[in-house]
Formats: structure tokens, sequence, C-alpha cells
DNA sequence: AATTATATTGTCACAGAGTGACAAAAGTCA
DNA sequence: TGACTTTTGTCACTCTGTGACAATATAATT
């Protein structure tokens, strides 16, 4: 059983790659033809055809039409709750939490153009603003877990719980408030402004 | 064109009180079901036959099969949204949103039973959770404008945007621990604790 | 009470999202 | 090359949700 040892940083593996880019390639489509006929007005149909590939085949990268949408908000998020993880032990809460929301903050500002497209699209329907909504928070929990575990506890005047939902809203409503203005401005720093309640 | 006057205050015509009693029906044909077997392992047409009506007309009382999970928060909600029309002038926007979200939560209280079989169902996928989360959240926008066009302006020391997301994070925040402890405490209390910043 | 008008319901037909099963067509490695 | 493992397409199917239209029940009018 030879390891199968990635021979250079981006041959890895045919495989590997021709997935990324079927993913990329599904991506770009969908996303394509939501601007053009909306989203509820796109079949997947539509989109495995836009790429050439049965739409059995879209449901195996994609769980569904909308994990398009909330899939790169869910992994940003999931860097957060790596970075708690990895979080020195001797930290406390308030530095940690403090840590990782600017952290994120640094992730989806590199991210405003893809990020807006998505948004745009999101706000067309009641369901995909929830399943938005629901993609930045879902983490709450593991991330009160995380944080609970490791790092040192501090005689908070709240509990974790509503300081870690605190610094997710903040979070939230910053991001719509800089992805609802055209100039850009620093996505870090209007967090960091907030993050003094 | 006489006024189709109520004749007495439940009498109020037949056709409104078989709809009420239709919805209700359903709704509690629907929440037994899915205890029964799980949301997903209920579909419409189960629901639809344990009270003796098509699938089709399931559909015309309600949007969606997971429109019985979320239209009671909606419903509560909205009673937030109207409560906000209906201040006096005079009010401040802190007096305001704290009389506001004390009063939800009075609702919330009342509905405790209910709201705790749906929030159980909800749970159990992320989709309904999201739906969940969505349903109290999406007055937010609503609230703000109404209370920016009736309200004192006041000189706060952040936007109204997120001063309103934060009071809504402590309500969800404190519904979901008042729903997750088994001894029934004060709701509202809890909140009055939370609300001060 | 008989007769309009109006609202509700059921039936039918349909489109779209997902999923399991299995065979065909890749890619991988010796 | 040949044996092995993934990935893909096809097919069949369930479930949600909707438009259209006829049948039925309720309401209003005379």
């Amino acid at each position: 059983m030879t390891e199968p040892i990635p021979a250079s940083s981006s041959a890895a593996g045919l495989r590997e790659r021709k997935k990324k880019m079927a993913e990329q390639a599904i991506t770009e489509a969908a996303l394509h033809l939501f601007n053009e006929k909306g989203y509820h007005g796109t079949s997947v149909q539509e989109i495995a055809d836009a790429v050439t590939m049965s739409s059995r085949t879209f449901f195996r990268y994609f769980d569904s039409k909308e994990d398009i949408l909330s899939g790169m908000i869910r992994s940003i998020q999931q860097e957060g709750l790596t970075q708690a993880n990895e979080l020195p032990t001797e930290t406390t809460v308030r530095e940690g939490l403090r840590l990782i929301f600017l952290h994120l903050a640094g992730l989806y500002e590199r991210q405003r153009e893809g990020l807006l497209v998505r948004y745009r699209i999101a706000k067309q329907s009641p369901a995909l603003a929830s399943l938005f909504l629901y993609a930045t928070m879902e983490t709450e929990p593991e991330l009160c877990q995380a944080l609970a575990l490791r790092l040192k506890p501090e005689s908070l005047h709240m509990d974790l719980r509503f300081l870690v939902a605190l610094h997710m809203t903040a979070l939230r409503v910053t991001i719509e408030d800089w992805l609802e203005q055209d100039e850009e401005s620093s996505l870090t720093a209007s967090l960091e402004r907030r993050l003094v309640f």
C-alpha cells in the first residue's frame, strides 16, 4: 500500500484535477445561467447540459442545486472552525473569538466577487436567503464547543453561546453592509469597529 | 354592497370557520406524523390522507410542506412588526426595541408546547434548521424600516441595523436555551437579562 | 325556496429535484 | 498489456409543487 504522494503541487493525479475542474465548470456555468434566467428559472438539467454531463452526475458533485450557492460560505466558515481547533491553549475566549472572526473577515474579503454574485442571486428568494443565513451560522454550536474545550476559561459577563452568536451577527451584518455598498471598503476594518460591544 | 358583518365573534361565516379547522387539522396531523416517521419520512400525500383531502388541496392551505413548521414563528414575528408600526412616535429606538422584543418573548412564551414540537423536528435536518433561523430573522429589514420611519432618532453608538440584529440574536439564543432546558423558566425574564449589552 | 354568483375542492397532467441500481467507460497501477 | 478501481450515463422511481378545468359546496339575491 504505497501512499499516493502527489508528485507536484499541481499534478496530484489526473482524477483529482479533473474533479476540481468539473466542480469549477459546473459552478461557473450555473452562476452564469442563474444570472441570465434566475435561479428558479434554471434547471439542473440545463446546468448539466451546459457542461455536457448527465444530471445524475451533477448530483455526484453537488448534493443539491442550492449547494452551488452556499458551498463557498460553508467552506470559509469551516476554516474558522479549523482555526478554533488550532488556537494555542493559553488564548482567552475573547482573544480567540477576535482572532477567528477577523481571520474569517479576511477570507471573505478575498472573495468579494464570487460572494457578491451569490449574494445577489440568494436575495431573489426567501428560501435561498435562508440558506445563506444558515450557512454562516451553522458552525455556531461547533465553534462554541471548540472554544469551551480548548481555551482558557474566563469570567465572562455573558455566556459563551451568546457571545459567539453576537460575533456571528456582527460578521453577518458587516458582510451584508459591505456587499451592498459599491465602493470597496475594508471588511476587516469594519468588523473590527463592530466587535467592540 | 352590504358589509359582511360577522354575526357573533365565533360565528364569522361558515367558510372562515371551516378554513381554520382545516388548517388546524392539517397541522396537527402533520406534526403527529413527523414525530412518528420523521419529517422526511412523511409525504404530503400521507398528511393529506390523514385528514382526508387531496394533496392538491393541502397546497392550497400551505405553500409548502415546510410552512407547517415555520408558519407559527412567522406569524409571531409578524406581530412584532405590527407593534413596531403602532408604537407612539415619541418612543426612542432603544425603548421601542425593548418593548417589541419583550412582547415577542411573551408571545413565544405562551406557545412553548407547539414551539418545542416544531423545534425538535426542525433540528432533524439542516434544511429545516435553516428555515427556522430564517423565519425568526426575516423581519429584520422591515423592522429596521419601521423603526427608522416612526421613532425618535437617537444618537446611537451603533447603527440601527446592527442594533436590531443584536436584539434578534438575543431573542433567538434565549429561545433556544429556553427550549432546550426542561424546567420551565421565564423566557421574558431571561431575555431581559440579556438585553443589557 | 329557488336561483344566481362565488369560493373551495378533486382530478389530471405535468415539470423539476433527488436517489438507488447497474452496466459502460474512463483512469490507475503492476 | 491486463487487472483493478472510479467515475459516468441510463433507467426507473419517489416526492414536491403548480396550472387548468370541471364538480361541488357556500353565500347572496330575489
